[in-house]
DNA sequence: AAAAGGAAGGAAAACCTTTTCCTATCCGGG
DNA sequence: CCCGGATAGGAAAAGGTTTTCCTTCCTTTT
């Protein structure tokens, strides 16, 4: 308590020193410029000489004509569709089509208006266009549980597929509550978003959003229970095969597999799955059963225990998650298992930092979860532009060998 | 390979299946009652009867008025004001000043106006308000480096500050590239946005943005390296003296710290304000110096073999993260010494996944990152007031104690 | 040579909300 | 009875872009 306010004190000081200017600035050589160019631009230019009356159709409340060109124009507003058209001696009309490539213009006139807007950096305002096309390039990405390990390779994979659309994203977090994602949606309908990505935690279906948007929806990861709409998964079913198939491959044949809880629909179809591969090349589970726990290390360890008792004969195991397989790792280890040359060891998820940190590293499938985050974005693009498609799509995983499975 | 094939193909069926609701939704007790609801709510409710015509100004292109009361008015525009004005027998400009409490109306008219909204659900549209007003109501998140395990929360303290002041937040990630970041700087100043939070992926300084934004900015978890600029990041040396403090504090007196690269700002910081503690307590770091190295657990695994060999008396390491310290609880048990019986270990970062997973659980040190994203947020809603900050403001972190440092 | 047609670009409306200015009504007072 | 003032609400402009329609001028054809 003392020493928390001591070193509080203390820190501000500190803390601060190292990081101020004088050092750090040092290490940034290419720095210096932007730095006193911002000075330069709010002090000096800022105070607008107006324009004298509109001699034309320049718009009357900025000065940006008369900044050096080339300039960031700090302070001043950013130039309007009205500045470009003056500069290039047109109207607003036609200066728009110059842009959008509308209308019948002479090649100069273009590319007048098209060198105005270079030099004044021109950029429309999404706000104006959208109110007028009644959408505004953005799509709400409504996580319906807490952002996580899980959705945000999706979101990164969505947001890459959005980018060159000039679509930006809206994120809503609503961390499982039914009240936040309502009000979320609200705010995202409001603002006239074009579209709606939802994605949960995990593979789970889940309810489709309350009141049914009416704007264009993609549900990834987690699929809507509604087979209208439209959802992009993992190919779990694949993937626990690819796994299975891979041991059976590497001339394992007494497989045990332990995964997460029954109810779990990612646990549930990876077991179902797995019995299944196996009894097409004649096998069944070792042990007998799928034994079902929590995604934890600790549970990978207790179970390995349970397996090697129940039948020490075991050559592989296929684990529901990394977390699983790393904790069954440990639990071999330190009963002198060795792995791989005694049992193979696989797990699910290809969670870099479990997977590649366990001794050894793990075998394990990839979700390619990226992928589903831009097939989700692509569906919300087809969708937006009119081409909806229905129900759920699946995308492959991959298997990704490691030390864990192969000796 | 023809595994894969085989495997997709037949997955599309039966993927899909299990994840149909009657199976998945019978695991979740809790679950089919919100399923339920939402089909009810859509149902039921809100039969919003629309205004007779047009008895003074309402839209001309929308039919909103037919729609069947209470559905999801899929397809129909929402409405406008000039909706509610017409509902309520007023002109638009009237029924903005009763929604905004502006102008001077008699109550009851107010009040019509009021209830006319409510029926219609009616919600501004933002663009419209965004394109007078010359903002957005939006902020952007920058995050520099790829979003990640510290700018997550981060983020989601960020949102909900801003939340209740009816602002969005606009996500772009330039995954530590600059020319994406500088297209997405754009692409947010041409949004309008009212401001930009700036975050990394861990606590060293940056350089700001490039041509210094015309727009409020604020520096999260990675301050600006201009003093100018606003920043909010989390107590480090504090952090590192909290730390250090419950070791002595629980009579240990050998002390070891092991961390990440010396040139990273946050091992840099932690390990300096170790040796100041320890001095202030008249001790030394056990082994006779800081040892560096990367973020691993095998680092962290070595080094503890390290320590263990310079000094076999050493009775606590203190770890630069959780998973260097999850590292030394390993290899501390296997090496048969106890934890925290023999040595008494404490983490940073306060990673649950780790530092709950480690045998024994981790005390360790909470950064508070979403505090952090709350105030730099709020920070940001002061600048945006037109009452900046500038400067290096830091946010206290937090010990967590867990079994790894009291017996 | 005159009219028709086409090409190029201007004018203006529309999108929706906010805000300013103005009008009309009603009251009291002179 | 008339006027001034207060009060309630209407009218209109602004914000930036797109799109439709229209004007003007030039070319071509008969």
């Amino acid at each position: 308590m003392a020493e928390l306010e001591a070193a509080r004190t203390e820190d501000l000081g500190s803390s601060a020193q190292p990081q101020s200017a004088g050092d750090a600035v040092e290490s940034f050589p290419a720095e210096p410029a932007p730095g006193d160019q911002a000075d330069d631009g709010n002090g000096g230019a800022s105070p607008p000489p107006r324009a004298v009356k509109k001699a034309g159709a320049a718009s009357t409340r900025r000065q940006s004509g008369s900044a050096p060109p080339g300039q960031r124009q700090s302070g001043s507003a950013p130039p309007t569709l009205g500045d470009v058209a003056a500069l290039a001696g047109v109207t607003v009309g036609t200066a728009s089509k110059a842009l959008n490539n509308r209308g019948r213009l002479r090649p100069e006139t273009r590319q007048r208006v098209l060198e105005a807007a270079e030099q004044l950096n021109f950029q429309p305002n999404p706000l104006a266009r959208g109110l007028l096309a009644g959408r505004s390039w953005t799509v709400g990405l409504l996580t319906t549980d807490s952002i996580g390990r899980f959705s945000i390779p999706v979101l990164l994979g969505a947001e890459d597929a959005l980018g060159p659309e000039q679509i930006s994203v809206l994120l809503c977090d609503s961390r499982g509550d039914v009240i936040r994602e309502q009000h979320h949606l609200r705010t995202l309908l409001a603002r006239r978003i074009d579209g709606i990505i939802v994605t949960g935690r995990r593979t789970d279906p889940r309810p489709p959003l309350a009141g049914r948007p009416s704007v264009p929806t993609v549900y990834a990861l987690g699929p809507s229970t509604d087979p209208r709409d439209a959802s992009v998964v993992p190919d779990e079913a694949g993937g626990a095969r690819l796994a299975v198939a891979h041991l059976i491959d590497s001339g394992r044949t007494r497989i045990a597999h332990i995964t997460g809880p029954a109810h779990h629909a990612a646990a549930a179809v990876r077991a179902e799955q797995a019995r299944l591969r196996l009894a097409e090349s004649g096998l069944e589970l070792c042990g007998g059963r799928t034994y079902h726990g929590e995604w934890t290390e600790l549970w990978g360890r207790h179970a390995a225990g349970l397996i090697l008792r129940a039948d020490p004969d075991c050559d592989a195991i296929f684990c529901g998650n990394d977390l699983i397989a790393r904790g069954v790792a440990d639990a071999l280890r330190e009963a002198a298992v060795r792995i791989p040359e005694d049992v193979a060891l696989v797990g699910y998820d290809n969670w870099e930092l479990i997977a590649a940190a366990s001794r050894p590293p793990l075998t394990t499938v990839d979700l390619n979860l990226a992928e589903i985050g831009r097939i989700a974005a692509l569906r919300l693009l087809d969708a937006i532009g009119g081409r909806p498609t229905a129900g759920i799509e699946t995308v492959p995983c991959r298997l990704i060998v490691r030390q864990s499975s192969v000796i």
